[in-house]
DNA sequence: ATTAGCACTCGACGACACTGAGTGCTAACG
DNA sequence: CGTTAGCACTCAGTGTCGTCGAGTGCTAAT
């Protein structure tokens, strides 16, 4: 569809501009010496470019700009995967070697290290909680009528919920149910929790226990799958320093999007979908206030099951290079990491 | 020190430059009527007040505005507490009577509605740990060589950590010092845990387990009192529309500011000394992130004791009369909440 | 096919004048 | 004597104009 000479310059321009996020005119091009011809022969095809879509002017007399189709036609078709330099290869080392004992900090850190190494913001999904199974259950009564659930996953993770209790339910049922359930669930995934209690559990609780409905009723709130699959976010300041972003209303809406961790949910899961690296470009994410920035994400997967998801959001002018190479080599070590995890 | 007129003049100023955010000059002071003055002779107390420090002059042809020193005369002397209008304290009634049961959101909606008030950023510090005790403690394994230690307190918050065991150790062992020291430590105040153990506990857990060493360190590091007093921050993205914050550099060093909790405790810290309000403007705060803004704290004591902090960060030029009734009202009813709460 | 040359475009920038809000001072007033 | 009307003065903000220069498109020469 374009021509070798074309591709190159499409490129060179790319390149010029992520750099200097000014539009870049044919001389300096020219000047660059890999692309070998004169300005007036780049001015042609430049024209050319723009008239297929790949480039755009802000004004008759100024450079050219890259369009989304020419970024789009860049990263499927021009960038070379950048080494990631020594230098950040040894951060992410040290941070592998790291010792961390809570899933939340792991999270954390790499979102860290994914935002300092680029000064971009870094976005983390936690590994889906499906994959979790529950490793041990307990309540413990808080006052007359409320009590703390406690679940703690195979993973170490725990997770915590106040339930109210009926006044009238007694210790040693209480006691009881919890030592029945530590037994018969043990092992079961997290997700699963909630249907087995109804369907197995709850017939051989309802011979030991009084007031059996009521307890389930109270399990129910305690196995809410509170899908809070948090979102990490790290380095949402970085974008303040880009020149895309030195009008404050622009900076408003990005991190009023950031806050909202719904829709930044939504947003991550049309992603992750599909395995591996993915690239959205301006308009082609869904949410108007990112139209003029750029989400790159990694999945990363697990014995075939898609268990996480990094990402990394710039402006649109982004270097895709580094940011590509680096959320490939930092997906597979996450995937490695994780799998040691769970062993 | 300052004559009545004076005082009405600095009054009507600020209050002035509140709403506007612009110098104001003679001619609007005397045409809002509530200083029967002519402008020249406004003019010649605006004059006076400037010599005195408490007003300030952008350049020559401009209007004045408040000093550091004016606004801190006005809060002194002048402001008269904000009644809360009739819509917000129906806003904070219906937070008060909402069902919660986590400590943590109770704060943070606290936080939030401070904010969504206000349209300034609210910043709350939780009440401090040390009025909570051991309701519950357990050690879960899960791994060879890891368990994750949990505490229940009395409030039914929850911490836990993950804590690496020696090897050899054996389950019963385990169950055995957890056994003895649920027995021991129930009631005894978060604070004094680590303490404990070591001078009344640790005997006692020598007789029955073996390596009663090694135990106590895994102890110590599960009591390790992660001094997570987490601030809770609200509307941080509401100072972007003051207009004193059109300016990205300076919107990046508050937001910088805000990602750096130890720094924020530090400067709520010394404001929680005090109980009720304390008002820090400008150049007073320690910071210079917010040297153009004002800090309005309210501390709230229950049974004497110092509790909590809530509070509000705005551009000096920040409503005071509204934020202090705002806080002041809110603090009370934080105290009566939480006095409930821990029955 | 490539490139040198040239006229043309248009935003950025500095110079300049004008406007208007606001001041300080002085003299008149009650 | 305190208050106020009047007036000259200051200065940020705004709009206009001309210049500059980077960049373009087109044409003709190589």
């Amino acid at each position: 569809m374009l021509t070798e000479r074309q591709r190159m310059i499409l490129n060179a321009i790319i390149d010029d501009y992520i750099r200097s996020a000014e539009p870049v005119g044919s001389r300096s091009i020219s000047k660059r010496g890999d692309v070998g011809f004169s300005a007036a022969t780049i001015r042609n095809e430049m024209a050319d470019l723009e008239e297929l879509g790949f480039l755009e002017q802000p004004h008759t007399s100024a450079g050219r700009v890259p369009s989304i189709k020419g970024y789009r036609y860049y990263v499927d078709h021009l960038v070379k995967l950048g080494e990631v330099s020594d230098q950040d290869q040894q951060k992410i080392r040290s941070f592998f070697t790291e010792k961390m004992n809570q899933m939340e900090e792991v999270i954390q850190h790499a979102a860290m290290i994914l935002s300092s190494l680029t000064n971009y913001t870094s976005i983390v999904l936690g590994p889906e909680s499906f994959a979790n199974s529950l490793k041990h259950f307990q309540l413990v009564p808080i006052s007359d009528d409320a009590a703390v659930a406690i679940i703690v996953t195979n993973t170490g993770h725990v997770e915590n919920r106040t339930v109210s209790i009926p006044p009238d339910m007694s210790m040693s049922d209480i006691e009881r149910a919890v030592n029945i359930l530590n037994t018969k669930l043990t092992g079961v995934p997290i997700s699963r929790l909630k249907s087995k209690v109804h369907t197995e559990v709850g017939q051989e609780l309802g011979r030991y226990v009084d007031q059996c409905e009521r307890l389930l009723a109270v399990l129910d709130e305690a196995f809410k799958t509170d899908d809070e699959n948090r979102v990490y976010l790290s380095g949402t300041t970085n974008m303040l320093t880009q020149p895309e972003f030195k009008d404050v209303d622009k900076v408003k809406t990005l991190l009023d999007l950031f806050e909202e961790t719904p829709t930044l949910m939504r947003m991550f899961a049309s992603q992750s979908h599909a395995n591996g690296i993915q690239v959205k470009i301006g308009t082609e994410n869904s949410h108007e206030a990112i139209s003029n920035c750029s989400l790159i994400t990694a999945t990363y997967s697990l014995d075939g099951v898609s268990a996480g998801t990094i990402g990394i959001l710039g402006p649109t002018r982004m270097d895709y290079a580094k940011v590509i190479g680096l959320l490939d080599l930092l997906s597979k070590d996450m995937a490695v990491l994780l799998g040691r995890w769970y062993k």
